[in-house]
DNA sequence: GTCTATAGCGAGATAGAC
DNA sequence: GTCTATCTCGCTATAGAC
């Protein structure tokens, strides 16, 4: 075990093992790219360590399996990606202020799309955390959907469930186009138009029937 | 090239050579059993040969490089799934036949989403055959969303282009979703929903706006 | 066409010196 | 903590006997 808390590390700015958590914050950085390249079958631990600058046996020390990186990998990529939703419809436009701003981060999408791929194989260890997530985001949007149905500008026949899991299932289709051919379509215009069709306007009361 | 027709294999019903193209056929359905279970990357020749029951060596006098197999076996993916679709509205019908189908079929849509995913990988061989036939899969639906759009069937701020678009990404997205837990989404009645948010009724005129 | 043998490489993981 | 050396394994692909 490894207790580099603030008190050392401010004791020992420079010294021998002053910067633990800097390291492991540099592998993890250099996973996240190498993963994003190959996959997390395809990349090797000597790729990230190459990347890095140290040997892939001084990696192991950090992330003593293979797994364990994959595992810090995707928790930092939630921390990247995670944006807290204001209620009500303002989410509408934090999810497309999201999708703008992932557009300039190329990297961070293609390792979503390879590993949210690669998590429905036998045995990846990035299952059960992938699974949980969409689980999870599929809960909080329909919690805002359900606020939007509470105002009367969700469309009749969309419940905030269906309409939650649309919604990512769009956002993550629309990636995968997106990323084989980057001309092809634009994820923001396209999520605004699914918007447009089942979130009613504010102003419109909602029709009786 | 290899040319058994069903001349030459009704003449040589177990002669030495008769059964190439099955013995090819063979390789290629083991191949898509181990590239849905474990990926392009990840799966081995080694388990293909050991599933077809012939050895690795012998495979690849068949198929020379891995990739040669992994193309095989997306063409072999494509007629599986591949329906005519049927002009004007009932296309819609058609569409939700084909999902009820794929739910039977599971590995089937394993082997799609994992190699989709893998496809976004840099030197994947995959890669642009996947964008080739989601660009093609586009260009189809965005044809019969015109036909509906013709009909004053489509709603009002969506065009055929973006409905077909988010068809393929919606179907792809909960294929994702349902293949990490069956449980979670019913991908028939989630598109059903999408269907009866942006196509209007047949018998209502469209409006004149 | 099918096999054994093997080349040639790279992977993940371990042992132990420093 | 970091390294070299090494183990063990599996992979794709080739050579060549039968």
């Amino acid at each position: 075990m490894t207790y580099i808390g603030a008190v050392v590390s401010a004791g020992r700015p420079r010294g021998p093992y002053a910067g633990a958590a800097e390291r492991r914050a540099a592998i993890v950085d250099a996973a996240f790219t190498v993963f994003a390249a190959h996959g997390y079958a395809g990349g090797s631990l000597q790729k990230v360590a190459d990347l890095v600058g140290m040997s892939q046996t001084s990696l192991l020390h950090y992330f003593p399996k293979k797994s364990d990186l994959l595992l810090a990998v995707l928790r930092k990529r939630d921390e990247m990606g995670e944006v807290v939703l204001p209620p009500g419809g303002a989410f509408i436009d934090a999810v497309l202020r999201q999708v703008r701003a992932n557009e300039t981060i190329q990297g961070v999408i293609e390792l979503y799309t390879v590993l949210a791929g690669e998590a429905v194989t036998r045995g990846n260890p990035g299952r059960e955390y992938m699974s949980r997530r969409l689980a999870g985001i599929r809960d909080e949007y329909t919690r805002k959907f359900r606020d939007l149905a509470d105002a009367g500008r969700l469309r009749p026949g969309m419940t905030p469930e269906v309409a939650a899991a649309s919604l990512v299932a769009l956002w993550d289709g629309l990636q995968l186009q997106w990323l084989l051919d980057p001309d092809a379509v634009d994820i923001a215009s396209h999520l605004q138009s699914f918007f447009d069709v089942i979130v009613l306007p504010a102003e419109s009361p909602a029709p009786s029937t």
